[in-house]
DNA sequence: TTTTATTTACGAATTTTTTCGTAGATGGGA
DNA sequence: TCCCATCTACGAAAAAATTCGTAAATAAAA
């Protein structure tokens, strides 16, 4: 996975909307971000500016319009921010993060079972190399 | 629980070594930063005065120095950030963000059989309400 | 070709966060 | 009491992020 900077909060606004439309103008993208709150045209043309120097986004012209695309990924960028996350929030304990969020939040039965099934996996991954288990 | 304002990075360094230390004097706390990056003693000083008109820390004076203490507790900060960081980055999807997490990092046998117990506490918690249980 | 509407480029202003220099206060030791 | 070491207060500077006004470019319509 490419490292990347990390993004700004208005940034990742932006992002997840490109995520979403997979392309767009900063027309569309600043209505839909308009949707939300309060944000002039330019304002939104400046940040995504921003964003393909930093390499965030790519940009191709077709007529004299630019149109905008994400060129790093949704789950890689989550990933990287995860990490970050689990370790200045949870000093890098994704265990206590994860009670946290299981503990916080409403789990639908269906979730329940995908994520048994995915502790499964876990299981079957991390063969017990002689640890004791005694506990 | 109370609401309170969302702390800085620099911030969240802080009350993390307060949550540790319990009560510290700034030069406590100052060193403790040095530990990993350089901070001047004002800086580390200027924050934490910030952090006290916020109310995120609680101050005592002691002779000429003033001991401080986390007047915010770090469950629930931990859960606000938490909160705030599914939304913006796993568009509210908790199952999400439980599930790359658990797929990022390294799980022990241990946490495995905890999160099972959890698992199990949640699934009765959570009676099933005549959902369609069928897939 | 000229006009008009729409879009991007640029740069400056604003806001937020971080850093730090300097002044003033405090308490202990000479 | 006077001096010195140590600490806090204050304000300004620097850095980072956000917002937006205005100018320039472009393409389509008249």
């Amino acid at each position: 996975m490419e490292t990347f900077q990390k993004p700004t909060e208005s940034e990742l606004e932006i992002l997840k909307i490109l995520w979403q439309m997979g392309r767009a103008t900063v027309k569309q993208v600043n209505e839909e971000i308009n949707k939300t709150k309060e944000a002039g045209y330019t304002t939104t043309l400046k940040i995504m500016q921003i964003m393909f120097e930093k390499g965030l986004v790519a940009r191709n012209a077709e007529g004299k319009q630019h149109i905008f695309e994400a060129k790093v990924g949704e789950e890689d960028t989550q990933k990287s921010l995860l990490n970050r996350f689990i370790d200045s929030t949870f000093q890098g304990n994704a265990m206590s993060l994860v009670m946290q969020a299981l503990g916080n939040h409403h789990t639908s039965e269906e979730e329940l079972s995908q994520l048994k099934q995915l502790i499964a996996t876990l299981e079957n991954q991390a063969p017990t190399k002689g640890d004791d288990l005694g506990n």
